[in-house]
This record gives structure tokens, C-alpha cells and sequence, in this order.
DNA sequence: CCCCGAGCTGAGCAAGCGCTTAGAGCCTTG
DNA sequence: CAAGGCTCTAAGCGCTTGCTCAGCTCGGGG
């Protein structure tokens, strides 16, 4: 049976997974502080009364300020990796795979850019081996993009010299939608998703003549 | 006559203008510890120990650390409008202009990855007053891209449905390439500069049929 | 020869940091 | 109702932070 993980239309809420509630509450603090100030302005005592409780009340569920941030890193990347993975895994051709992938990842950097810029932005404060660990999740998130460039240009649909490059510079333009975009601008998420999958895919066709 | 300002190529030298030569050791140490650890992980004492100072030496030079990232801020922003209007009012068809101003901007990046990530990066840090200076700055470049676009779809050569969206997209896929660059890595930016402007040419090209 | 201002240092201050500890409150179990 | 355990708080420890200040050094002018 589940519980807070999922809501009424079946799509997984955002920290359903952290428990107990006052565990969540705290993590939740901490994602908004992290991505307004960045992990190393924030004090616990800021993330402790975004919360509602005392300094120390942190301690209970995290060792330390550190762990907050990987749990944070670790879920957002977990979650990144399974948009990319289902559309790489997707039916349809390579354009559409693609397509599918730009607009999907787009979205949620977008839709939660404040969770998205403590997941991209704050790698350098992660502990050593909390970092190789992530760092493990982007490369196969980078292998998912690579993999449906590959298939593009093996069946014809695609004519890209240089399918590490391109996949890079796909992932790139939709990670910094997480520094730029702004809740209150004139943008919705689903329209920057859909003008970034256009823009994509026109780097990667192949020209009619 | 120049003295520090320029080199023998006639190329400006990166932080020439910073005078006396004590100020400028400061800020070169201030812009590799901001770009390696951020802003707010950076003390003071590290940024003089990296300049063979004594920590009280810095207040000499600037008032605060805040006044060290805003002078960095400035300088970085001023050659980065300086890439893109020279570009924008040069020579050639908007494709040209277009194609150049990605691969000059982009070459900054990842050349001066270490300045550009300061730069890109760091503008939460800045003091309110100091930030909006900045931005007005940042509104400038975005204004350079957005008339060569402009023209592009003015005169025929390009195809572009969302002028602001995709000058928007452009300057971000240059932007980001502080985050990812390494100067370790396979390319150079010279290489990253070529494939980027392709990209971009093909995101903006009217489609043969 | 002495003085002087500019550049710099050693020592240190007040404030704020991450984190710990002792114990209070309260819910569950028997 | 008593015992035990979990959650949380008030207080505060040891340390680091941005920044200050009295005084040392040293090249150039009277």
C-alpha cells in the first residue's frame, strides 16, 4: 500500500519518499534555502526554522548538514535518470524519442527549478564519495541521450557529426533551465519543453534538399 | 601608451587593467578560489594566502570580499557584451554574424572557464545595488543576439517561430559551457566553439525542401 | 640624516558557524 | 499507572569567519 508517494493521479509527489514527516519538512526546508542562497550561505539554523523547529532537531534525522544535501542530490538524480531511461526506452522512432526526452526533462527543470538547481548546481559540496556515487547517475543519464542520437544516425533519421558533443550540448541546454527560469515569467514549463524539443531536434535532422 | 593592458599579440590580457600589481595577484586568487570552492566557501584567507599576503593585506586593496567579486563581476561582464556587439555590428550575412558570435562567446567560456564560472555563477552573491548594475549588463547581451536574429528572419535566412525563446536558449547553451568545460578534457575550446556555432546555425536555418 | 606616507603584518575582536548534550514532554506498551 | 523509548528544545562548546588596528619596514624628498 502507499501512502504519501503517490497522490490521486498516480504521479509520484515530489519528497513522498522521505519519512517521517518531520524528516521531509526539514528536507523540503533545505532544497528551498539550498537553491536560494546555495548550500554554503544556509545555516541549519535557517533550515531548522524554514521548518519550524530548534537548531538541534535536525540532528535527529541527519548526521549532518552534508547528508541533507546528498539525500536532496540523490533523489533529484534518481528522478532525472528515470525521465531520461523512459524515454530513451520509449516506443517510436529516434525524432520522437528525442523529442520526448527534451520536452520531459525540460519540464521538470522547469516545473521544480528550485529542487533541479541544488541537483545541478551543488555537486562541488557534496562529500567525495557521495559525489562519485552521483556522479555515476549523470553518466548513465548522459549514456540514455547518447544512445537514441546513436540510433538516429544508424537508421538515417539524424545527421550528427559529433554524437558525444551533441549529447552534451542536448543535456547542457536543458540543465540551465534550472538557473534561468523563472515561476513568475511568462513561460510555462510545457512551452519551454516544447520550444526546447523543437530547437533540438533541429540540430540533429537530417537536411531535406 | 599600454603597459599591462596588452600583450605582444595586441590581444588584452586578462586582467590588465587591475592596478597596482598587488590588487590585481588579489583578484587572480579571488577568481580561481571563488571558481574552484563558490563565493561563500571562500574566506578571506584563503584568497590572500594564494596571493603570498597576510589576510589584513586584502583590506587594503578593497573593502570588503563582496567589493573583490563585484569588481571580477563587472570586468567579466564588460568583455562578454564586448564579444557579443562586436559580433552582432561586424560584417557578413546574420548567419556569419550569428556563427560568430557563438564561437567568440563560447571560446571565452571555456578558455576562461574559471573567470566565466565566477561570472555565471555568482550573481546571487552581489550586493542588491551591485547585482542590478550587472543585469543591465547581461540585458545588453541579450539584446546583441536577439537583433542578429532578427535580422536573420527579416531577410529570409532564418526560420525562427520564438525570436526571445531561442536567443534565450542560444546564450544559455554558451553560458553553460563554464559549468562543464575542462581544460583537461578532449577539447578545445577552439573545437567546442565550431560545434556549437553549427548547432545553433542549424537551429535557426530555414529548412531547404 | 630624519621624517613620512604607503604597503604590509601579527594579533585579535565580535559574531556566527556546525554540531553536541542534558533533559523535558509525550506516546506506546504491559 | 509505571517504564521505556522517541522526538524535540534550551543552552552552549569549540572553532572559523569577515574584518580591524597598532605598529613594522622601506624607498624618496627636505
Amino acid at each position: 500500500m502507499r501512502t504519501a508517494e503517490q497522490t490521486a493521479d498516480g504521479e509520484s509527489a515530489p519528497w513522498g519518499e522521505v519519512e517521517p514527516e518531520a524528516a521531509r519538512r526539514l528536507l523540503v526546508a533545505a532544497v528551498e534555502a539550498f537553491a536560494e542562497r546555495g548550500y554554503h550561505a544556509t545555516t541549519t539554523r535557517d533550515i531548522a526554522s524554514r521548518a519550524g523547529m530548534s537548531p538541534a532537531a535536525l540532528y535527529i534525522h541527519y548526521k549532518t548538514k552534508e547528508e541533507l544535501l546528498h539525500r536532496i542530490s540523490r533523489i533529484g538524480h534518481d528522478k532525472a535518470l528515470e525521465i531520461l531511461t523512459a524515454a530513451a526506452d520509449g516506443g517510436g522512432t529516434a525524432a520522437e524519442r528525442l523529442a520526448e526526452a527534451v520536452r520531459a526533462f525540460v519540464r521538470w527543470h522547469a516545473e521544480r527549478h528550485t529542487t533541479a538547481r541544488v541537483v545541478q548546481y551543488e555537486l562541488d559540496a557534496l562529500a567525495p564519495e557521495h559525489r562519485t556515487e552521483i556522479v555515476g547517475l549523470r553518466r548513465r543519464s548522459d549514456a540514455a541521450v547518447r544512445r537514441i542520437l546513436g540510433d538516429g544516425v544508424r537508421d538515417g533519421e539524424f545527421d550528427v557529426p559529433d554524437v558525444p558533443g551533441t549529447t552534451l550540448a542536448v543535456l547542457s541546454l536543458c540543465i540551465d533551465v534550472a538557473r534561468w527560469f523563472n515561476a513568475a515569467g511568462r513561460r510555462t514549463p510545457e512551452e519551454v519543453g516544447a520550444l526546447y524539443a523543437d530547437l533540438v531536434l533541429r540540430m540533429v535532422s537530417a537536411q531535406k534538399e
